[in-house]
DNA sequence: ATATATAGGATAATTTTTATCAACTGAAAT
DNA sequence: ATTTCAGTTGATAAAAATTATCCTATATAT
Protein backbone atom coordinates (compact mmCIF):
# COMPACT_ATOMS: atom_id res chain seq x y z
CA UNK A 1 0.00 0.00 0.00
CA UNK A 2 2.89 2.35 0.87
CA UNK A 3 4.28 2.47 -2.84
CA UNK A 4 0.80 3.35 -4.09
CA UNK A 5 0.77 6.24 -1.89
CA UNK A 6 4.89 7.02 -3.37
CA UNK A 7 3.60 6.29 -6.51
CA UNK A 8 1.28 9.02 -6.50
CA UNK A 9 3.00 11.37 -4.23
CA UNK A 10 5.79 11.11 -6.48
CA UNK A 11 3.24 12.38 -9.49
CA UNK A 12 2.04 15.30 -7.59
CA UNK A 13 -2.01 13.71 -7.48
CA UNK A 14 -3.32 13.64 -4.47
CA UNK A 15 -3.63 10.64 -2.15
CA UNK A 16 -7.23 9.08 -1.73
CA UNK A 17 -8.74 6.40 -0.66
CA UNK A 18 -10.29 5.86 -3.85
CA UNK A 19 -7.41 6.32 -5.90
CA UNK A 20 -5.39 3.41 -3.76
CA UNK A 21 -8.08 1.55 -4.92
CA UNK A 22 -7.96 1.83 -8.23
CA UNK A 23 -3.90 1.36 -8.69
CA UNK A 24 -4.18 -1.66 -5.90
CA UNK A 25 -6.65 -3.61 -8.43
CA UNK A 26 -4.48 -2.78 -11.89
CA UNK A 27 -1.78 -3.98 -9.32
CA UNK A 28 -3.09 -6.99 -8.40
CA UNK A 29 -4.87 -7.86 -11.86
CA UNK A 30 -1.98 -7.11 -14.16
CA UNK A 31 -4.48 -5.67 -16.71
CA UNK A 32 -8.04 -4.50 -15.80
CA UNK A 33 -10.94 -2.65 -17.90
CA UNK A 34 -13.34 0.27 -16.22
CA UNK A 35 -16.20 -1.92 -16.37
CA UNK A 36 -14.37 -4.59 -13.89
CA UNK A 37 -12.23 -1.99 -11.35
CA UNK A 38 -15.63 -0.77 -11.10
CA UNK A 39 -17.68 -3.96 -10.52
CA UNK A 40 -15.05 -5.29 -8.58
CA UNK A 41 -14.21 -1.80 -6.18
CA UNK A 42 -18.17 -1.44 -5.24
CA UNK A 43 -17.65 -4.73 -2.91
CA UNK A 44 -15.42 -2.56 -0.42
CA UNK A 45 -16.47 0.56 -1.89
CA UNK A 46 -19.83 0.88 -2.14
CA UNK A 47 -20.21 4.60 -3.34
CA UNK A 48 -17.36 4.91 -5.67
CA UNK A 49 -19.25 6.65 -8.32
CA UNK A 50 -18.22 5.21 -12.00
CA UNK A 51 -17.18 9.05 -12.91
CA UNK A 52 -14.63 8.93 -10.61
CA UNK A 53 -12.65 6.04 -12.38
CA UNK A 54 -13.07 7.45 -15.52
CA UNK A 55 -11.63 10.84 -14.11
CA UNK A 56 -8.91 8.88 -12.49
CA UNK A 57 -7.44 6.29 -15.33
CA UNK A 58 -7.60 9.64 -17.07
CA UNK A 59 -5.34 11.81 -14.60
CA UNK A 60 -3.17 8.67 -14.19
CA UNK A 61 -2.58 8.31 -17.71
CA UNK A 62 -1.93 11.95 -18.28
CA UNK A 63 0.44 11.50 -15.36
CA UNK A 64 2.02 8.47 -17.67
CA UNK A 65 2.49 6.14 -14.77
CA UNK A 66 -0.33 4.16 -16.18
CA UNK A 67 -0.98 2.99 -19.48
CA UNK A 68 -3.85 1.75 -21.93
CA UNK A 69 -3.98 -1.71 -23.58
CA UNK A 70 -6.62 -1.53 -27.06
CA UNK A 71 -6.85 -4.94 -27.87
CA UNK A 72 -8.72 -6.37 -30.53
CA UNK A 73 -11.99 -8.03 -29.30
CA UNK A 74 -12.19 -6.98 -25.90
CA UNK A 75 -12.36 -3.96 -23.61
CA UNK A 76 -9.12 -1.80 -23.18
CA UNK A 77 -7.53 -2.61 -19.73
CA UNK A 78 -5.33 -0.78 -18.09
CA UNK A 79 -2.06 -1.12 -16.12
CA UNK A 80 0.69 -0.17 -14.18
CA UNK A 81 3.76 1.47 -16.21
CA UNK A 82 6.53 -0.95 -15.90
CA UNK A 83 9.61 -1.96 -17.62
CA UNK A 84 8.98 -2.37 -21.30
CA UNK A 85 6.93 -5.60 -22.24
CA UNK A 86 4.59 -7.46 -24.79
CA UNK A 87 1.35 -8.84 -23.96
CA UNK A 88 0.23 -12.81 -25.07
CA UNK A 89 -3.34 -13.15 -25.11
CA UNK A 90 -5.30 -16.15 -25.07
CA UNK A 91 -8.40 -15.85 -27.79
CA UNK A 92 -10.38 -18.57 -25.76
CA UNK A 93 -10.25 -17.08 -22.07
CA UNK A 94 -9.50 -13.81 -22.64
CA UNK A 95 -6.79 -13.79 -20.25
CA UNK A 96 -3.83 -11.48 -20.86
CA UNK A 97 -0.21 -12.33 -19.50
CA UNK A 98 3.03 -9.70 -19.90
CA UNK A 99 5.79 -11.48 -21.96
CA UNK A 100 9.48 -10.89 -22.04
CA UNK A 101 10.94 -10.45 -25.75
CA UNK A 102 13.77 -9.28 -27.24
CA UNK A 103 12.08 -6.31 -29.60
CA UNK A 104 15.36 -4.82 -30.54
CA UNK A 105 16.05 -6.40 -33.40
CA UNK A 106 12.82 -5.49 -34.94
CA UNK A 107 13.11 -2.40 -33.84
CA UNK A 108 16.27 -1.36 -35.54
CA UNK A 109 14.98 -2.89 -38.68
CA UNK A 110 11.62 -0.76 -38.93
CA UNK A 111 13.87 2.37 -38.39
CA UNK A 112 15.98 1.61 -40.98
CA UNK A 113 13.35 0.60 -43.63
CA UNK A 114 11.03 3.69 -42.65
CA UNK A 115 13.43 6.07 -41.41
CA UNK A 116 10.81 6.49 -38.96
CA UNK A 117 12.31 7.36 -34.99
CA UNK A 118 10.74 4.93 -33.04
CA UNK A 119 10.00 5.38 -29.78
CA UNK A 120 7.30 3.14 -28.54
CA UNK A 121 6.25 -0.68 -29.51
CA UNK A 122 2.86 -2.03 -29.11
CA UNK A 123 3.43 -6.12 -29.42
CA UNK A 124 0.41 -8.64 -28.90
CA UNK A 125 0.77 -11.75 -29.73
CA UNK A 126 -2.79 -14.19 -29.92
CA UNK A 127 -3.55 -17.54 -29.65
CA UNK A 128 -4.41 -19.97 -27.19
CA UNK A 129 -3.03 -20.55 -23.87
CA UNK A 130 -1.60 -23.43 -22.18
CA UNK A 131 -4.60 -23.85 -19.88
CA UNK A 132 -6.93 -23.71 -22.62
CA UNK A 133 -5.59 -26.01 -25.45
CA UNK B 1 -14.13 -1.45 -58.51
CA UNK B 2 -14.38 -5.13 -60.59
CA UNK B 3 -12.02 -6.37 -57.66
CA UNK B 4 -14.08 -4.92 -55.17
CA UNK B 5 -17.20 -6.63 -56.16
CA UNK B 6 -15.38 -9.95 -56.85
CA UNK B 7 -14.57 -9.40 -53.22
CA UNK B 8 -18.29 -9.57 -51.84
CA UNK B 9 -19.01 -12.18 -53.92
CA UNK B 10 -16.86 -14.55 -52.37
CA UNK B 11 -17.84 -13.82 -49.37
CA UNK B 12 -21.57 -14.21 -49.73
CA UNK B 13 -22.19 -10.57 -49.25
CA UNK B 14 -24.97 -9.07 -51.37
CA UNK B 15 -23.23 -6.45 -53.44
CA UNK B 16 -24.53 -3.01 -52.93
CA UNK B 17 -23.35 0.87 -53.95
CA UNK B 18 -23.14 1.29 -50.02
CA UNK B 19 -20.80 -1.64 -49.68
CA UNK B 20 -18.37 -0.82 -52.44
CA UNK B 21 -18.11 2.79 -51.36
CA UNK B 22 -16.83 1.36 -48.29
CA UNK B 23 -14.41 -0.80 -49.88
CA UNK B 24 -13.28 1.37 -51.65
CA UNK B 25 -12.25 3.89 -49.07
CA UNK B 26 -10.76 1.74 -47.11
CA UNK B 27 -8.41 0.70 -49.66
CA UNK B 28 -7.81 4.22 -51.20
CA UNK B 29 -6.90 5.34 -47.67
CA UNK B 30 -5.40 2.13 -46.40
CA UNK B 31 -6.93 2.61 -42.88
CA UNK B 32 -9.97 4.33 -42.56
CA UNK B 33 -12.02 5.23 -38.65
CA UNK B 34 -16.25 5.20 -38.86
CA UNK B 35 -16.06 8.42 -38.71
CA UNK B 36 -13.92 9.08 -41.69
CA UNK B 37 -15.65 6.87 -43.79
CA UNK B 38 -19.22 8.75 -42.74
CA UNK B 39 -17.48 11.87 -43.55
CA UNK B 40 -15.92 11.04 -47.21
CA UNK B 41 -18.63 8.88 -48.45
CA UNK B 42 -21.29 11.77 -47.96
CA UNK B 43 -19.49 13.88 -50.66
CA UNK B 44 -20.76 11.28 -52.92
CA UNK B 45 -23.58 9.53 -51.39
CA UNK B 46 -25.20 11.91 -49.49
CA UNK B 47 -28.31 9.88 -48.28
CA UNK B 48 -25.56 7.06 -46.69
CA UNK B 49 -26.85 6.18 -43.26
CA UNK B 50 -24.18 6.06 -40.48
CA UNK B 51 -25.81 2.87 -39.24
CA UNK B 52 -25.08 1.25 -42.62
CA UNK B 53 -21.52 2.21 -42.08
CA UNK B 54 -21.35 0.34 -38.78
CA UNK B 55 -23.71 -2.47 -39.88
CA UNK B 56 -21.39 -3.07 -42.63
CA UNK B 57 -18.42 -3.11 -40.91
CA UNK B 58 -19.22 -5.57 -38.59
CA UNK B 59 -20.92 -7.77 -41.32
CA UNK B 60 -17.16 -7.34 -43.09
CA UNK B 61 -14.98 -8.03 -40.20
CA UNK B 62 -17.33 -11.08 -39.07
CA UNK B 63 -17.04 -12.30 -43.10
CA UNK B 64 -12.68 -12.07 -42.06
CA UNK B 65 -12.09 -9.50 -45.22
CA UNK B 66 -11.60 -5.97 -42.94
CA UNK B 67 -9.35 -6.15 -39.80
CA UNK B 68 -9.90 -3.59 -36.98
CA UNK B 69 -7.12 -1.62 -35.90
CA UNK B 70 -6.76 -0.28 -32.35
CA UNK B 71 -4.54 2.26 -31.75
CA UNK B 72 -3.57 4.19 -28.71
CA UNK B 73 -4.35 7.36 -28.84
CA UNK B 74 -6.66 7.08 -31.93
CA UNK B 75 -10.28 5.82 -33.43
CA UNK B 76 -10.16 2.52 -34.61
CA UNK B 77 -9.26 2.04 -38.04
CA UNK B 78 -9.94 -0.03 -40.17
CA UNK B 79 -8.18 -2.13 -43.25
CA UNK B 80 -9.04 -4.87 -45.93
CA UNK B 81 -7.16 -7.56 -45.42
CA UNK B 82 -3.95 -8.58 -47.05
CA UNK B 83 -1.06 -10.23 -46.48
CA UNK B 84 0.67 -10.19 -42.75
CA UNK B 85 1.97 -7.06 -42.07
CA UNK B 86 3.12 -4.45 -39.27
CA UNK B 87 2.11 -0.44 -38.71
CA UNK B 88 3.97 2.37 -38.33
CA UNK B 89 2.57 5.17 -36.27
CA UNK B 90 3.32 9.24 -35.97
CA UNK B 91 2.60 10.48 -32.82
CA UNK B 92 3.13 13.87 -34.75
CA UNK B 93 0.79 13.43 -37.27
CA UNK B 94 -1.39 10.69 -36.83
CA UNK B 95 -0.40 8.79 -39.67
CA UNK B 96 -0.72 5.26 -39.77
CA UNK B 97 1.65 2.95 -42.33
CA UNK B 98 2.26 -0.78 -43.72
CA UNK B 99 5.86 -2.21 -42.90
CA UNK B 100 6.96 -5.61 -43.51
CA UNK B 101 8.92 -7.03 -41.21
CA UNK B 102 9.98 -10.00 -40.02
CA UNK B 103 8.15 -11.35 -36.95
CA UNK B 104 9.01 -14.96 -37.01
CA UNK B 105 11.91 -15.43 -34.60
CA UNK B 106 9.58 -12.93 -32.18
CA UNK B 107 6.83 -14.97 -32.68
CA UNK B 108 8.79 -18.51 -32.22
CA UNK B 109 10.74 -17.06 -29.02
CA UNK B 110 7.25 -16.65 -27.36
CA UNK B 111 5.85 -19.95 -27.99
CA UNK B 112 8.89 -21.29 -26.53
CA UNK B 113 8.43 -19.03 -23.64
CA UNK B 114 5.02 -19.39 -23.39
CA UNK B 115 3.86 -22.21 -24.36
CA UNK B 116 1.22 -20.38 -26.57
CA UNK B 117 -0.42 -21.69 -29.65
CA UNK B 118 0.21 -18.58 -31.46
CA UNK B 119 -1.69 -17.43 -34.77
CA UNK B 120 -1.67 -13.98 -34.74
CA UNK B 121 0.53 -10.75 -33.82
CA UNK B 122 -0.22 -7.25 -33.49
CA UNK B 123 2.80 -5.17 -33.91
CA UNK B 124 2.62 -0.84 -33.86
CA UNK B 125 5.94 0.84 -33.75
CA UNK B 126 5.40 4.62 -32.47
CA UNK B 127 7.36 7.36 -33.28
CA UNK B 128 7.85 10.50 -35.80
CA UNK B 129 7.85 10.03 -39.14
CA UNK B 130 10.14 11.12 -41.96
CA UNK B 131 7.93 14.07 -42.61
CA UNK B 132 7.29 15.08 -39.54
CA UNK B 133 11.14 15.19 -37.97
C1' DA C 1 -6.77 23.74 13.58
C1' DT C 2 -7.74 26.34 9.47
C1' DA C 3 -7.82 27.57 4.77
C1' DT C 4 -7.90 26.30 0.15
C1' DA C 5 -7.27 23.89 -3.89
C1' DT C 6 -8.61 19.65 -5.44
C1' DA C 7 -11.41 15.35 -5.53
C1' DG C 8 -15.65 12.73 -5.02
C1' DG C 9 -20.51 11.57 -5.86
C1' DA C 10 -24.73 12.24 -8.25
C1' DT C 11 -26.47 13.10 -12.33
C1' DA C 12 -26.99 15.38 -16.78
C1' DA C 13 -25.13 15.77 -21.31
C1' DT C 14 -22.62 14.02 -25.00
C1' DT C 15 -20.77 10.53 -27.90
C1' DT C 16 -20.55 6.04 -29.71
C1' DT C 17 -22.64 1.86 -31.02
C1' DT C 18 -26.47 -1.23 -31.61
C1' DA C 19 -31.36 -2.42 -32.40
C1' DT C 20 -35.76 -1.81 -34.73
C1' DC C 21 -38.68 -1.61 -38.61
C1' DA C 22 -40.96 -0.07 -42.81
C1' DA C 23 -39.64 0.69 -47.48
C1' DC C 24 -36.48 -0.55 -51.00
C1' DT C 25 -33.21 -3.17 -53.91
C1' DG C 26 -30.16 -6.86 -55.83
C1' DA C 27 -30.16 -11.20 -57.76
C1' DA C 28 -32.33 -15.42 -59.03
C1' DA C 29 -36.14 -17.51 -61.39
C1' DT C 30 -39.44 -17.35 -64.51
C1' DA D 1 -38.58 -7.93 -69.02
C1' DT D 2 -41.22 -8.97 -64.79
C1' DT D 3 -41.88 -11.06 -60.54
C1' DT D 4 -40.38 -12.68 -56.16
C1' DC D 5 -38.09 -12.59 -51.89
C1' DA D 6 -34.31 -12.53 -48.83
C1' DG D 7 -31.47 -9.30 -47.35
C1' DT D 8 -30.25 -4.17 -47.13
C1' DT D 9 -30.94 0.61 -46.38
C1' DG D 10 -32.18 4.81 -44.02
C1' DA D 11 -34.35 6.97 -40.21
C1' DT D 12 -34.70 6.84 -35.72
C1' DA D 13 -34.94 4.98 -31.13
C1' DA D 14 -32.46 2.61 -27.60
C1' DA D 15 -28.50 1.29 -25.23
C1' DA D 16 -23.81 1.73 -23.80
C1' DA D 17 -19.71 4.34 -22.98
C1' DT D 18 -17.55 8.57 -21.80
C1' DT D 19 -17.31 13.30 -20.35
C1' DA D 20 -19.08 17.55 -18.11
C1' DT D 21 -21.27 19.99 -14.31
C1' DC D 22 -21.92 21.31 -9.79
C1' DC D 23 -22.23 21.02 -5.01
C1' DT D 24 -20.22 18.81 -0.95
C1' DA D 25 -16.38 16.66 1.17
C1' DT D 26 -11.56 15.98 2.06
C1' DA D 27 -6.33 16.00 1.58
C1' DT D 28 -2.51 18.71 2.48
C1' DA D 29 0.15 22.93 3.22
C1' DT D 30 0.33 26.50 6.53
Amino acid sequence: MEKYIELLKNNHIKVTPQRLAIISLMDQYGHISVRDIFEKIKINFPSLSLATVYKNINAMLESDFIKELKIVGQDSKYELVKEAHSHMICKKCGKVEDIQLETDSLVSSAVKKSHYNINESVVQLFGVCPDCQ
